[in-house]
DNA sequence: TCATTTTATGACTTATGGTCATTTTTTAAT
DNA sequence: ATTAAAAAATGACCATAAGTCATAAAATGA
């Protein structure tokens, strides 16, 4: 049977045609601010269509996101193919990371604000997602486990936790740039300094020895 | 004139009346799922009446928010009165700000949800606040100074910058905590390991010097 | 007592996410 | 081709909730 078949590629291109117009409003208007009624207009079609096809608002907001993730991904993997010490992979990746939230500040913004308004009920299937092999945080863990076993990574904290913690700590920093970015000003610090200067602090840490002149 | 002010201090009651109710009803059924007739009704006020003290439900959300910083910073300052030194007294705010996460989560949780939702248009009165010296982050931003005066804590990196990135660091953790807990114990680490080892990870970095034994 | 000012009210407006009875289009058998 | 059944699409409609405003009540002070 073609024809089956043929319509199962229809509903998957009208679906992907959907989340087309959505990336273009949200990211035009921001999530909350944009209607369903400005989605469906983009998209040439009746709002009825959309739940059609997506269970709500959200539903559609989380498809942009797992794009956006798997492009993540995706860079991420890129950053660590040549085969370097996990060390230096995990400082591949970071750089990639950063590099991504450059190029893709609107995937990068959909997720951040997906994953906090989420909190309110997360779709389960998010959880699903984030611990399957081919997510950017399971690439980066397997990234970890790796210096763990060249001996490049410190191998007293799980792999995946420290994957965890260095992930949502840049996270963190990102997050503080993203939405308290004039308030740096006053500080006197732009966000690359900050970013530059966590950098610094994962890998040497905060305290300063008195015996030793380092960070002088 | 005393009866001016009376009615100023009337007013202020009822400003504080209305941000007690919003706090009940706001922790108890969330921000979002709460309705302002439901504060409405719970502080015995008319719906309008709320609006002649609050702009809006953010505003009212801010205000709560404000309440729990002030907290917060109170609780950071007893933490560090002791005249120890700077990274003695960085130690002891870290475990006010964890101790203060577990005691009034429903204020972290307002703090949290308000700072990232309000990336749409933070009431810039909120980075006036963070900037104040009274605010928790600056209450902390003096403790690493010290640190890099008497020597305890790296001074390669500005006071105030440091401040923020570790604070924005504790926050990212925290935050993944709360919203992705689901996704910690397929992991297998509960979330006291996961912010035990972020502190081995903020003292010591992320790498293994390979020709020490430490981090074995 | 009463005019003026301050404070409070709640019906109303507006906006928007989501639904569903109805219509249009497609399919496939006659 | 015709047509009945299935699938897809529509948009008027509903429910909810934030925010407004004309009106009313209360407080003030002369």
């Amino acid at each position: 049977m073609g024809i089956s078949e043929r319509k199962e590629r229809e509903k998957l291109k009208r679906r992907n045609d959907i989340i087309d117009a959505a990336e273009k409003v949200f990211f035009r208007k921001g999530f909350s601010s944009s209607t369903m009624d400005d989605v469906a207009g983009e998209a040439e079609l009746s709002k009825g269509t959309l739940y059609l096809y997506f269970q709500s608002k959200e539903d559609l907001h989380y498809a942009i996101c797992l794009r956006g993730l798997d492009l993540l991904a995706l860079e991420l993997r890129k950053a660590c193919e040549e085969d370097l010490t996990g060390a230096e992979n995990t400082m591949a990746i970071a750089r990639a990371y950063l590099k991504y939230v450059n190029d893709f500040p609107n995937y990068f913004n959909a997720i951040m604000s997906f994953e906090s308004s989420a909190m309110t009920g997360v779709d389960p299937a998010y959880h699903d997602y984030i611990l399957k092999p081919e997510s950017p945080l399971m690439v980066f863990a397997r990234v970890i486990e790796k210096g763990g076993r060249d001996g490049t990574i410190r191998r007293d904290i799980p792999a995946k936790e420290l994957a965890v913690i260095l992930w949502s700590q840049v996270n963190g920093v990102l997050q503080f740039i993203r939405c308290k970015s004039p308030f740096l000003e006053p500080v006197g610090s732009a966000a690359d300094d900050l970013l530059l200067h966590q950098f610094h602090v994962l890998k040497d840490g905060i305290f300063r020895n008195p015996d030793t002149n380092e960070n002088m």
